[in-house]
DNA sequence: GCCGTTTTCGGCCCGACTGTTTTCAGTCG
């Protein structure tokens, strides 16, 4: 095969995501250099509409055929063609030579923005984390106009946040990678069997690390082609059944390759967790057993005869239990439940039949109404629920009650070209104001199929506060759900001060349904709650909070987290059929009007 | 830099909060 030179290599590695990188970090240094903040607009419209376009946009920018985009004009449009066909852009490259790539990290840092980032990068050549920790420290930093002892502090507080954090990652940000290696490890020759193991196969919000396991016979030739994968940036250990790598990512990756004798085993390892395993052998040696990565093995003084183990699910019955699903194995009460034939019936992704809380272009989505009903039909879905922003979102282009209005209208008349087995519900993702008065009246919300409550600002309050203002708007009669409950958002924003506790009481005594949201990005309420509220009665509903077509597929890490949290699909509303659903609403407003 | 039933120039989302100030700049959502 001849040799592709550099440019091509560059060029034919060229993905959608690499394009929407680089406008966006266009749009990051022309901040630092004072641009026109519409143009910087302009280059994260362009990165927006890269990313949502629905076809090969790299083909098209390799046949110079971009014209017509919408966020894509003649400007950007030809640097992406040149970056396309030649694997450079001199725009970028130039505006890049400035300052050194650790100068993004800084954006990552709350409380820092483009401007004080340049203030100190002028000032005493910050350009990474590690000089500006230099000058917080030194004081210098204190001493600049425009900065002060407390906002240091917060700086401080935010490098101290961004580390205690690193070399963690969001389930949403790894999901793509992990089905990628899988199906290349399922695919190769040499393996019989594949799966992801570790936090990722638990379904965890975050995880530190990937793990496969493999079965095989040849374990050489799978780790080799392993190690030499392209994704692979750096190899740290290989040995002769397990090999670990860093991805272009940063993450690392471990993989242990097996017999098919000890898979069941293996895989019931790696995918732990720790607590789960440590209860596990316990509970094998009570049963004269030695339980490890390889095997189960009677103990020598013990009478217990020969096992014939293939799956997961035998080696749970070989110890008296009934099969554990990953999601539920963190060690808190799932080996009592499985012994008593307890474990329950698990909601799955094919149960769903609807969802809440979406948006629209019209406030700040990147889809139309109808693109996002069409996408929830071919999902299979019967309802789909738009809940766009409040006036007081304006930041979010958030809908008054004129727009508001218009888009009922619009809603009830979409709903007319469909034959009854699809619905569209016209709602609104209010804002819970400061004082936990919502931000349109009741003649208003009482036009709307349901109303979702959320708290967008003032995330400061004392808990007290926080929980009196969230405590009122769920005892509002026109509430029908609280969204994403604590406003966390994974390792880059801590959850608001809140009494958890006291929201599910108030909404158990209310009816008021809690969401999970769905988005990677949150995944809130968290998983460990969701027990208590089952116990004290409320019902969840599953929503991706969706900002484009593509983000309705954040329904399966829903899925994920309400399994986590051993919800059946009797908790979960939005598994009810149009019809119940319809009728639900409607009860539920009689019950509360 | 993009866009157009105000169409080739002149808009483009904007209020709250914080910390720094003493009337405002920067950041965030």
């Amino acid at each position: 095969m001849p040799k592709v030179s550099g440019a091509e290599e560059r060029r034919m590695a060229m993905t959608r995501e690499d394009f929407a990188e680089v406008l966006r970090r266009i749009a990051l240094l022309l901040e630092l250099k004072g641009e026109n903040p519409f143009k910087i607009r302009a280059y994260r419209n362009a990165a927006d509409a890269v990313e949502t376009f629905a076809g090969d946009i790299v083909a098209l920018a390799r046949e110079n055929r971009l014209e017509g985009i919408k966020g894509i004009g003649d400007a950007i449009a030809s640097k992406l063609q040149e970056l396309a066909a030649t694997g450079r852009m001199e725009f970028w490259e130039k505006t890049r030579a400035t300052f050194p790539d650790s100068i993004f990290e800084l954006f990552e840092i709350t409380g820092l923005g483009p401007k004080k980032i340049k203030a100190l990068h002028d000032a005493f050549g910050v350009d990474s984390i590690a000089r500006l920790k230099e000058v917080c420290a030194s004081g210098e930093a204190a001493g600049l106009p425009g900065f002060g002892e407390k906002s240091v502090a917060k700086i401080v507080e935010g490098i101290a946040y961004r580390e205690s954090h690193a070399g963690i990652w969001r389930l949403g940000d790894v999901a793509a990678m992990v089905s990628e290696i899988l199906e290349a490890l399922r695919a190769h020759p040499a393996t019989s069997r594949a799966d992801a193991a570790g936090s990722f196969r638990r379904g965890k919000e975050t995880v530190r690390d990937l793990d496969f396991v493999v079965a095989t016979k040849f374990p050489d030739e799978v780790l080799e082609f392993f190690a030499t994968a392209p994704w692979v940036t750096e190899v740290l250990v290989r040995g002769e059944t397990k090999c670990s790598v860093r991805l272009e990512e940063g993450i690392q990756c471990d993989l242990r390759a097996v017999s098919n004798a000890n898979y069941p085993f293996a895989l019931n390892y790696f995918t732990g967790s720790k607590e789960h395993n440590v209860a596990l052998r316990a509970r094998a040696l009570k049963r004269g057993f030695s339980l490890n990565e390889y095997a189960l093995t009677p103990l020598e003084d013990s009478d217990a005869g020969a096992l014939d183990i293939h799956e997961e699910t035998d080696l749970y019955r070989a110890l008296g239990l009934d099969a554990v699903d990953p999601a539920l194995r963190e060690n808190t009460g799932e080996i009592e439940a499985a012994e008593a034939g307890e474990l329950p019936v698990l909601v799955e992704l094919a149960n769903l039949r609807g969802t809440f809380h979406n948006h629209t272009t019209a406030s700040d989505g990147l889809d139309s109404l109808e693109a996002m009903a069409e996408a929830a039909q071919e999902l299979g879905l019967q309802y789909l629920g738009i809940a766009d922003h409040s006036k007081s979102s304006f930041q979010a282009n958030g809908l008054d009650e004129v727009r508001l209005r218009a888009q009922i209208e619009a809603i009830r008349r979409l709903n007319e070209t469909f034959d009854g087995g699809f619905q569209v519900f016209a709602g609104s993702e209010v804002d819970v104001l400061r004082d936990g008065s919502l931000d349109f009246d009741d003649a208003l919300l009482g036009e709307l199929d349901y109303v979702v409550a959320s708290v967008h600002n003032a995330f400061q309050l004392p808990e007290a506060e926080m929980t009196a203002r969230i405590l009122r708007a769920v005892e509002h009669p026109q509430v029908t759900m609280l969204g994403h409950l604590t406003g966390r958002l994974l390792l880059q924003r801590e959850a608001y001060a809140v009494n958890i506790e006291r929201i599910i009481e108030a909404c158990a005594r209310t009816g008021t349904w809690i969401e999970l949201n769905a988005n990677p990005w949150r995944l809130d309420m968290d998983w460990r709650w969701w027990k208590l509220a089952r116990e004290k009665g409320v019902k969840c509903v599953i929503n991706p909070d969706a900002h484009r077509c593509a983000d309705l597929q954040h329904l399966h890490f829903g899925i994920l987290q309400a399994r986590k949290g051993w919800l059946r699909r009797d908790d979960v509303v939005n598994c009810l059929p149009l019809q119940k659903m319809r009728e639900t609403l409607a009860a539920k407003r009689l019950a509360r009007v």
